[in-house]
DNA sequence: CGCACCCCCTGCCGGC
DNA sequence: TGCCGGCAGGGGGTGC
């Protein structure tokens, strides 16, 4: 589910309990991606929340001890807040008891989300995170540079988190027919107008799907419990065999790298 | 190194 | 109605 826009609108959804202190903390499910740690509990409770960022598709919460609690979201993943006290709800695995009379709840159906705490150098996750593409680092010439002497198809590229950090499958699908770029084009195949078109159309995308609220393909919430509506605006994920909105060709479906992928053959070359 | 293929896990949907 | 297969927003490991 979470994509960058998801996880971006998350974060600015809970910028609100920065300053709480976290007073208990309660693990119910270790068994995430990684282990949420033995000494997790211990090590946040008492420490307040200085700041909450986001890099790539992961969560960072700062807290005054100087430590980071590092949180993703998987495919399945909710991180939210709600009054304490409440019962607990199926697949609520950690739950942080705030200073305010509310509780921060990481829930997870398919427990490939991560909650992990420790110094910042230490997330080996984020070590080999690449270019935020919302940022000042993400330049037409810098994806020209992405591109060249890489064979692999240019949707691959996309949603190589270690080249670019936060697109997913959804955002790929959706950039690429902005662009009208097929996704099983080599990277390197693409011609400099192509790569400065699709540039454009990451960014748009990207910016479109925050404003929105990200999309709710099922479950998504943020951290309010509100949905997004960006799902509103797919013009092809998801659409196999529906007309494209522009030529009305029916949209093709194919996997790549594992990954449902949807084209329109005719728009996108 | 790149890449195709699996796996992790639960829930939902469509077909029978 | 219930069972089964397929699929889902992510990421990591393996083997070629």
């Amino acid at each position: 589910m979470p994509e960058l826009p998801e996880v971006e609108t998350v974060r600015r959804s809970l910028l609100h309990i920065i300053g709480n202190r976290i007073d208990a903390v309660v693990v119910y499910e270790r068994r995430l991606r990684r282990p949420v740690p033995e000494e997790l509990a211990d090590a946040v409770a008492g420490c307040h929340i200085e700041a909450i960022e986001r890099r790539s598709k992961y969560l960072l919460c700062r807290l005054s001890s100087g430590a980071t609690l590092l949180v993703h979201l998987g495919m399945s993943g909710t991180f939210f807040v709600r009054p304490s006290g409440q019962l607990r709800q199926r697949h609520d695995h950690v739950i942080f008891g705030l200073s305010d009379g509310t509780e921060l709840v990481f829930n997870d159906p398919r427990r490939f989300g991560v909650v992990l705490f420790g110094p910042e150098s230490g997330f080996t996750e984020l070590a080999r995170i690449g270019i935020d593409p919302l940022g000042d680092g993400f330049t037409a010439a810098e994806l020209w540079t992405l591109t060249r002497g890489r064979s692999k198809p240019i949707k691959n590229l996309l949603m190589d988190q270690t080249l670019l950090a936060g697109i997913g499958n959804i955002y790929a699908n959706e950039a690429l027919f902005r662009a009208g770029v097929r996704p099983r084009r080599q990277a390197r195949g693409l011609r400099r107008i192509e790569v400065e078109r699709l540039f454009g159309c990451v960014r748009e995308v990207l910016r479109e799907a925050i404003e929105l609220g990200g999309s709710s393909i099922s479950d998504y919430r943020d951290g309010r419990g509100q949905p997004g509506y960006f799902q509103l605006r797919l013009q092809i994920y998801d659409r196999g065999g529906e007309p494209c909105i522009n030529c009305a060709t029916a949209v093709t479906r194919v996997v790549l790298g594992g990954r449902s992928t949807f084209y329109c053959a005719r728009c996108q070359r």
